[in-house]
DNA sequence: AAAAAAC
């Protein structure tokens, strides 16, 4: 049955569409929740929309657009037009109206079902439950929502949840079951989870369930002026992480009408103008595009509704924090509170959690434990390797790696190094000694980059060299290996580069290359490794003995937790007086495999 | 000190 998806998905839409009557050609903008109502019954949804869709809403005195329901749990159960059957009569139409849009809208599954072949089997794209049963996961905030333990809990919509079959999410994800609700329920939220735990589904599904129910509830924008008016806004620290983002939301609001766009640098803006002007409901941008494309009033923010951070510790970093705080707080955007909004990352520093604060209203802090770490699922080695002679310790790995794999083929192969000078000089070493490697890093082309990427995912070139443009985010499946020729200076950075590999629930390797330039690394490498029931080699030991002035030492041995720990409950840095936290729950099964300093690098 | 992010 999953190879048949493709046909039932390009039969779906005619399904029972009777009466999809198609509409007059070149209408202007339809806001999403127009979009999928028989056309005898526009009429009448458009006045139930209009008049407040009896979302008991308060305006908040904000003077930009109103914007309903965002705080309230109300509008699930209250559509006016709809059946009253739970299961949400309300979206039984979809199918039937608008379609001009959506018959050009290319099926987003197609192209993964190419791919898959390509590496056998999709045996694999089922995550593997086991590795997730016992995540702990603690929550802290006011009137915390209860997690669910299946997605058939929540009414999505028919059209979001046929797309979440499609995917094969037979269950959900321990952050998915708690976003989900949280999110729902209109709450902001900051959470630390990693990537590869379903994160991007987490937040896509309430904001895309969101817009399918209420639409614009605010008035329309300008028809005339050629600027785009999202709904929701998606930010991300990379191009690629944008793209990937982008492309899987598109799977997730395949036909519900809901328009996903995605804007980053490097590439033709012409294009992304276009798509924005063919609508758009949910943007994925990189900041400095976004930034451009706010300058030319080619996109406001006035009506976000929901504004997400991925890898938001990366976001509110020093390089990037005056970006972000000019998008989110400078230009038009709604205020916290008339916005909803969700911070993502594995790693959250107690000076970026003050720093995010300042984005958040009444917000929700969730903390997940790093999938595969309890179940060993990425085995990591060190390996003392003088400078000079890292390129023939490598050459010996990848040797030995094509000797033990299949059909002397190359694994997927990440090679991480510090600098893009040396991604040039080490894919070139690579190639002319017989290895097939490309590189990824910020001096090369977009089209560089994406070609390298997708060379290397589809297995034409199994080696890649990649600077930290890589560390973050990104989903190549089937990553066997990866390798640290050069170690990062800061923990975190090194536990999302070996969190490339191991992912869903996949066992990986993860090989570093140590020496004396990384002795600061020495402490928190053999802690993280430690907790992680990894074996730490003596001279390890030694090295992070010596260099242990204290000073990267986290989280000062209990309060680190497997997951980051909300800067609210630590008194010191609650000088403020109001009582955030006053129904935070712990909710953990915790089992000790996630002890202090792990990866916690950052939440204190 | 390097990397990323607009033209």
């Amino acid at each position: 049955m999953p190879t048949s998806w493709s046909d039932s998905i390009e039969k779906a839409p005619t399904g029972g569409g009777t009466g999809a009557t198609s509409q007059p050609s070149r209408t202007s903008y339809v806001p999403p929740h127009l979009r999928n109502r028989p056309p005898s019954a526009d009429g009448a949804s458009v006045s139930a929309s209009h008049s407040g869709a009896a979302v008991g809403n308060s305006h908040q005195g904000y003077g930009g657009p109103a914007v309903s329901g965002i705080r309230s749990v109300g509008p699930w159960n209250d559509q006016s037009s709809g059946s009253s059957r739970p299961g949400g009569g309300a979206w039984n139409n979809r199918s039937n109206g608008w379609d001009r849009g959506r018959e050009r809208e290319a099926n987003p599954f197609q192209h993964d079902l190419h791919t898959e072949q390509d590496l056998g089997p999709p045996e694999n794209a089922g995550i593997n439950f086991d590795a997730y049963e016992d995540i702990p996961v603690e929550t802290s905030g006011r009137n915390v929502p209860p997690p669910v333990d299946t997605f058939a809990e929540i009414d999505l919509g028919e059209a979001l949840s046929l797309n979440i079959r499609r995917c094969k999410y037979v269950k959900p994800t321990p952050v998915q079951r708690y976003t989900i609700p949280i999110s729902m329920a209109g709450r902001d939220l900051m959470a630390c989870a990693q990537t590869g735990s379903g994160k991007t589904a987490a937040f896509c599904f309430p904001i895309i369930s969101g817009i399918m129910r209420n639409g614009h509830s605010g008035p329309r924008p300008p028809r005339a002026s050629r600027m785009a008016f999202p709904l929701a806004l998606i930010l991300s620290p990379t191009r690629e992480l944008s793209i990937q983002i982008h492309e899987e939301a598109r799977k997730f609001a395949y036909q519900t009408g809901v328009r996903v766009v995605v804007a980053y640098g490097g590439a033709p803006i012409n294009l992304q103008l276009r798509e924005l002007e063919r609508g758009v409901d949910i943007l994925v941008a990189t900041p400095g595009r976004l930034v451009d494309l706010l300058e030319r009033a080619r996109v406001s923010l006035q009506m976000i509704r929901y504004l997400a951070l991925d890898e938001a510790d990366r976001m509110l970093d020093m390089g990037f924090e005056p970006q972000i705080r000019r998008i989110v707080q400078q230009m038009d955007m709604p205020p916290p509170g008339v916005r909803q909004t969700m911070l993502f990352s594995a790693t959250f520093p107690k000076e970026i959690q003050r720093l995010a604060a300042d984005f958040l209203l009444d917000y929700v802090f969730l903390a997940v434990g790093r999938v595969g770490s309890s179940t060993d699922l990425i085995v990591q080695r060190v390996e003392y390797v003088h400078e000079t002679d890292k390129r023939s310790h490598l050459m010996d790995l990848l040797h030995a790696q094509r000797a033990n794999g299949d059909h002397r083929k190359q694994a997927l192969t990440l090679v991480f190094v510090e600098t893009k000078k040396g991604a040039d000089s080490l894919e070139h070493w690579l190639c002319i000694n017989g290895f097939p490697a490309t590189a990824i890093h910020g001096d090369r082309t977009q089209q560089e980059r994406e070609y390298a990427l997708r060379s290397f995912k589809t297995g034409k070139t199994p080696i890649l060299v990649a600077t930290d443009v890589a560390a973050r985010g990104l989903d190549i499946p089937h990553v066997a290996h990866v390798v640290n020729f050069d170690l990062p200076n800061d923990i975190d950075d090194y536990v999302h580069r070996i969190g490339r590999t191991g992912r869903a629930g996949k066992t990986g390797l993860a090989t570093a290359f140590f020496n004396e330039n990384n002795s600061s690394l020495a402490r928190p490498l053999a802690d993280l490794m430690q907790e992680a029931n990894q074996e730490v080699p003596a001279w390890l030991s030694r090295f992070a003995a010596q260099s242990s002035y204290g000073r990267n030492r986290r989280g000062g041995g209990s309060g680190a937790r497997f997951g980051g720990r909300d800067y609210r409950r630590d008194t010191s840095f609650n000088r403020g007086g109001t009582d955030l936290h006053g129904g935070g729950q712990i909710n953990s099964g915790y089992g000790g495999a996630y002890g202090s300093a792990a990866a916690t690098s950052a939440w204190d």
